[in-house]
DNA sequence: GTTGAGCGC
């Protein structure tokens, strides 16, 4: 399973909608938008989690894909959780993709 | 009654 970054979300754009997108290019596993945790404003992003073969077709299929008017910036995600070892690279630190 | 970077507890 790949976990995905989605951005450039529209305020108004719920889970349920991300999923419905995607879901057309795949097996969504999971969906989660990401929203300020102090004041609860939406960020305008979020994570879609599909497996490797399907996450790598939504990824260019989705990406650009206009939702509310605002195109969506999709791309592989980064690990959320840190490692004790040494910090994670390469996928959201490249050049960005158009 | 608002806003716009980009990576989640």
């Amino acid at each position: 399973m790949t976990t995905i970054y989605v951005g450039n979300l529209p305020f108004s754009a719920t889970e349920d909608e991300v999923r419905g997108i995607f879901e057309r290019y795949g097996k969504v596993e999971s969906v989660k938008l990401i929203n300020d945790r102090e004041t609860g404003r939406p960020r305008g992003f979020g994570f879609v989690e599909m497996p490797a073969s399907d996450a790598q077709s939504a990824i260019q299929q989705t990406n650009g894909f206009q939702m509310g008017g605002r195109p969506l910036r999709v791309n592989e995600a980064q690990e959320r959780a840190p490692r004790p070892k040494g910090p994670g690279g390469g996928g959201g630190g490249g050049p960005r993709r158009w």
